[in-house]
DNA sequence: TGATCCATGTAAGCCGTTACATGATTGG
DNA sequence: CCAATCATGTAACGGCTTACATGGATCA
């Protein structure tokens, strides 16, 4: 039906707008914190060209609200044909998830690598890992708070997320040791 | 100490080169099968170049060994700078591991897409993973037959592969059921 | 008073992929 | 005989990030 491919940022804003109205500011903010973090990082550099593009073929209808104080904004809704573009392009088969980690590089040259780099790299790991984990939780409630109708496969996708950055997390609490101790001892600990 | 960073694909032709030295040819097959997969994926676009680059500021030397009946091929081989210039590059702080995932995107909508198109996501990405710890296996069965100095990190990282992979896979297992039940029954199948 | 939020967009540039060019050898 | 493997490289194109441009309102 639909010849043309979205692209992975028009995905990301067709899958925001299907929830509702967005300004591209908004839609920004949303793919950095919402449910949608998953998918893909945009930038304003790619958002409004998108939704440009997007409004251009029709699968969305623009609103330009002007504000009194304020910079006037463009509010974004999805159309029929938005929506319908959207399932049809998810609905295609697609190469497998992503995961690139500049931490198991690492973690191959720990013999190699003095000790506190290790560490460090670890207790940010886990750090970032913990900050996920809760904003998995928070995304969960704003879901709940809606009333969001979705919200059975939210809480799947919430809890499929919850489960594998849990692993992530319980694997360096319980074996995080271990690699450090497998670093170079930093002797001379004063340079740069 | 080495002002300039690295690029991506530089750091992985230095730490493939790291084990012995290897053409561009043999690093492409081995960022896609060995242990350096998880880091980043590279095309021969992006590693000859580097390559090229690497070579120009001493961190590699090239042999050219001309074959009969082949194309001559060009062995590349890490240097003490280059060996120093990755442990260093490595111990910077970096962002964090990118984790993006299309099938969550699509796993949000399954309440609105057909049974079948949820069903062939499950088991595509069953298979790859389970693919994917396959592969681990493999490496690591490479690396005690290598006599890998380094065995005890390696083990350590694919233990941890093996362990998230492994949770990835058992969520599906468990809860892919529940998935599929939410979405669309397929009324009349027979579209396109 | 200075940072941050709101709000939209453009332009330059980087990095990387895809496709092309070339070509002998080996295996099914 | 056709496909794949070995082997290196270039050129074009694409997509996304970064930085820039603009500017009032609010908050600390």
């Amino acid at each position: 039906m639909s010849a043309d491919t979205l692209s992975p940022v028009a995905m990301l804003c067709l899958a925001i707008l299907f929830n509702g109205e967005r300004t591209g500011y908004e839609i920004k903010k949303e793919s950095l914190e919402g449910r949608h973090r998953w998918f893909v990082d945009a930038s304003y550099g790619s958002i409004y060209p998108a939704l440009a593009r997007l409004a251009h073929g029709e699968l969305v209808t623009v609103r330009e609200e002007v504000q009194s104080g304020r910079p006037s904004r463009k509010v974004y809704s999805i159309t029929a044909t938005g929506r319908a573009t959207l399932l049809d392009s998810l609905a295609q088969p697609a190469g497998p998830d992503v995961y690139r980690s500049r931490f198991l590089l690492l973690s191959t040259f720990a013999p190699r690598l003095p000790r506190h780099v290790i560490e460090e790299a670890i207790n940010e790991r886990k750090a970032g890992l913990r900050y996920e984990i809760a904003s998995i939780r928070a995304a969960m409630a704003d879901a709940d708070r809606d009333g969001d109708p979705h919200c059975e496969a939210l809480e799947w996708a919430a809890a499929y997320g919850e489960n594998c950055l849990g692993a992530h997390l319980e694997f360096l609490e319980t074996h995080g040791d271990r690699l450090i101790a497998m670093a170079q001892t930093d002797i001379a600990d004063a340079a740069e």
